[in-house]
Parts: C-alpha cells; structure tokens; sequence
DNA sequence: AAACTCCTAAACATGC
DNA sequence: AGCATGTTTAGGAGTT
C-alpha cells in the first residue's frame, strides 16, 4: 500500500499527506478530506458509529485517527518507514522497518535525514505528522498538547518556526475528518475505539 | 484552465 | 484578563 505518504514532493504537498489517514497510493485523490471517501470506507463508517453518541459529548481531549486497519496496514509498511521517529535516534521504532526502497511513495521522506532534515521543514503535510504523533501514542490518541509536543520532539524546526504552526495543527484536527476527537474519559474506556 | 489539496493567517467562541 | 483549545473562513500556492 502505499501507505506511504509520498512524501513529498514538496514539502507541503500533498500528495499525500493526509494520506496518512488514506494512505493510500491513488494518484492523487485524495487526500485528506478527499480521503474519506478512500480510506474513508473505515473511516466513516467508524465515524458513523461513533458519531452519535460522541457527538453528545465532544468535550474531548484527545484526538485519535480512525481506522484500524489502515493503522495497521501503516504500521507494517507505510508509517513507519516514513516515521522519522527511528531515524530520530529515539530509538522508538525498529529500526528493521525499512520499507521498501522501491516504493516511490517514500521517496522524499525517505531522503529526509532527520539529522539535518529535522530542523527543516518536514516534507509531511500536517495531517501526516499529526498522524504519526497519533499513532505512535500507545493509546491511539492524543491531547493536542502532546501532539504538538511529539511534533516538536520530533521536528525541532518547529521550536524556532513561527507559532502559526500550531494553529494549522488545530485547523488540521477540525477539519480532517479523519481525526476525530474523544472525550478523555470514554478514551479510556474505549481504549481502541 | 480547472479542480483539488494543503498551508497559513485570522477571527470568533468557549472553558479554565 | 489571559491562555489554550476548537471551529470556521479566506487567500495563496503547488500538483494533477
């Protein structure tokens, strides 16, 4: 799959960049919002089904993607190569992840040396890295704060880039449905959704 | 050229 | 009052 985003092609582009959500390798479709429909058959459904009650109770704290499976499907190839987190030296994903280096989907992400390429732009769109913090959260969910802490653990460009940053993050979360926001305490009841 | 996606900025509302 | 958070709108830029 491509859940890879393909990085890339500029550092904001988008090509995928939500696709984090959507991964997906479709030549363009989609992408966030447009994912819903792609990646958006778990998604939304999901959503359908949450929709109701957490409606009633937005009062959430944390954010978590939606759609299991993608997750999965990401974890095993697409995210975690272009996670930086183990180029990050953290030493928080196996370093074995190495995708494919056929894929053109990472391409650019995959030349994103993390060591210099950290305090540059991130060639991921918003929706990707919000989606990696996400998913590298053990629960699946985070509070905005900690989103913006991981990314700035994890992309010191950052700390000493304007603070507009975190309001795309924010605009991001409302407006890609692939997010969706829980209310703390169901979090932790429905752990994984 | 049109459509689409993303980024950025800004305004406004709400809660602590 | 100030800050953090969440939503919404608008404009600009790049890609297909």
């Amino acid at each position: 799959m491509g859940p890879t985003m393909p990085p890339s092609k500029k550092a904001q582009s988008p090509s995928s960049g939500a696709s984090a959500s959507e991964g997906r390798s479709p030549p363009y479709r989609g992408q966030g919002e447009a994912t819903e429909a792609e990646a958006g058959d778990l998604s939304l459904s999901l959503s359908a089904s949450f929709s109701k009650a957490d409606d009633e109770e937005l009062t959430s704290l944390s954010w978590l993607h939606e759609s299991t499976d993608l997750l999965n499907s990401f974890s095993h190839s697409g995210l975690r190569s272009v996670s930086p987190l183990q180029d990050a030296g953290h030493g928080q994903r196996s370093p074995s992840s190495s995708p494919s280096p056929d894929d053109p989907l990472l391409g650019d992400a995959h030349s994103f040396d993390l060591g210099t390429g950290a305090n540059r732009k991130p060639p991921y769109s918003f929706s990707c890295l919000i989606f990696m913090a996400i998913e590298d959260a053990p629960n699946k969910r985070l509070p905005v704060k900690d989103i913006y802490g991981w990314i700035l653990e994890h992309f010191p460009y950052f700390a000493s880039a304007p603070t507009g940053w975190k309001n795309s993050v924010r605009h991001n979360l409302s407006l890609n449905k692939c997010f969706k926001k829980v209310d703390k305490d169901r979090s932790q009841v429905n752990d994984n959704k």
